[in-house]
DNA sequence: TCGTGGAGCTGACACTTGTGCACTGACTGG
DNA sequence: CCAGTCAGTGCACAAGTGTCAGCTCCACGA
């Protein structure tokens, strides 16, 4: 036992679970703000905690940001690799991907308002780091592209060009389901669009090489 | 003469003039930080006035943003408009609707980062005001695609649906302009980039009848 | 010509903010 | 078992915030 890296045992788990805190009572705070207008002060009397300690786990609130966008982010990109995979035909994978996202707004809307609020705002390290992360997912989306047979003639560039696309897609189908709100039908109204969409784009790109 | 709405001349305009400097001032501090943490004072400040006096103008700071919406999209439409419908082959108007957004972004970078900013942002009234003129510009571009003799068939919501999605391609084009800085070769693969997403979206809506 | 509406100013108020400093007390490794 | 580390506390400070009440002053309309 006893050798997790930096420390041993209950003093280090302590010191996450506080950190863990102040990262949760930022993202309910943020669901009604954005980063660059939330004091220090504010997130930890939420987590119920002294001011100072802050210090204690991060150095700026730029820094917390960073850390959520990690939180969030991080852990989706198997999730996401994973749906890609598993599906074969394009209606099919359509229908997966508009449903991953469906479901990420339905199961954690405060983290995927973080994201949209803060992809463009005032907030530097953060917007690089959510610019940051979602490059990999195109990156990675091209290389999952790349292995269909049907995409094996494309050049490298449209293939990355068309990979950004399906990933600026998503993200703007998130937002716009968050935008719909709690409403079963306008979500289901946004999601048939969503679908619609990449339909008309798989539709392109099967003729792209013409 | 002097028959102006609400009130004759020198006096009116002279408000109108300190109005304006305050929504100027707000721009230029809005483009190292959001609406939502700009405070009144730093304003007022900025525009050389006393900060009480930013009442007589505005109710709020939302209040100003919401017209900072209307002043940068409002006159924008006739513009979207006329280029949209005086353009006639395909790959002419994907030319022109990349220049045009290119233009926008390289003379009034403020606004763009202003608009990209807060679309998401923290300050409700002014995320509607955004979201209703997008929709308005979706609106209008349906309205002008369904002039096009190609696109005489397409269902209603089709339509709408891929006039939503020029919207939203040109939006995140606009945004990745800015991400990509005043350097002219990033900001040529950028725009390369918009056009290629513009020929395949094109290219899938020829299809989309079959 | 004079009275007035209203743009803009001054000063003050009650708060909130980020951060420095010295401190406590529990866990830790040797 | 004991000394040291360090997460978390309390207090203090200077600086900034939004907003209120009351003032000045001048272009305007009658």
């Amino acid at each position: 036992m006893s050798h997790t890296i930096g420390g041993t045992g209950v003093r280090q788990a302590r010191k996450q679970r506080t950190r863990q805190s102040l990262l949760d009572a930022a993202l309910v705070l943020l669901e009604e703000q954005s980063l660059s207008s939330l004091g220090l002060r504010e997130v930890t009397r939420a987590a119920g905690i002294a001011p100072t300690a802050f210090y204690r786990h991060f150095r700026d609130m730029a820094d917390l940001g960073v850390a959520l966008v990690e939180e969030s982010l991080g852990s989706l990109h198997t999730t996401v690799r994973a749906n890609l995979a598993a599906t074969v035909d394009s209606e099919q994978r359509i229908a997966g991907a508009v449903e991953l996202v469906a479901r990420l707004v339905r199961e954690h809307p405060a983290y995927v308002r973080f994201l949209a609020r803060e992809r463009h705002g005032g907030v530097r390290p953060v917007r690089d780091a959510i610019g940051g992360e979602l490059d990999r997912f195109a990156v990675e989306a091209a290389a999952e592209l790349a292995r269909l047979p049907e995409a094996s003639q494309w050049r490298r560039d449209d293939l990355l060009m068309l990979a950004r696309l399906y990933v600026d897609l998503m993200v703007t189908t998130a937002s716009a389901l968050l935008a719909a709100g709690p409403d079963a039908a306008a979500r289901e109204r946004v999601e048939g669009e969503a679908r619609r969409r990449l339909r008309l784009v798989a539709l392109g790109s099967r003729h792209w090489l013409d």
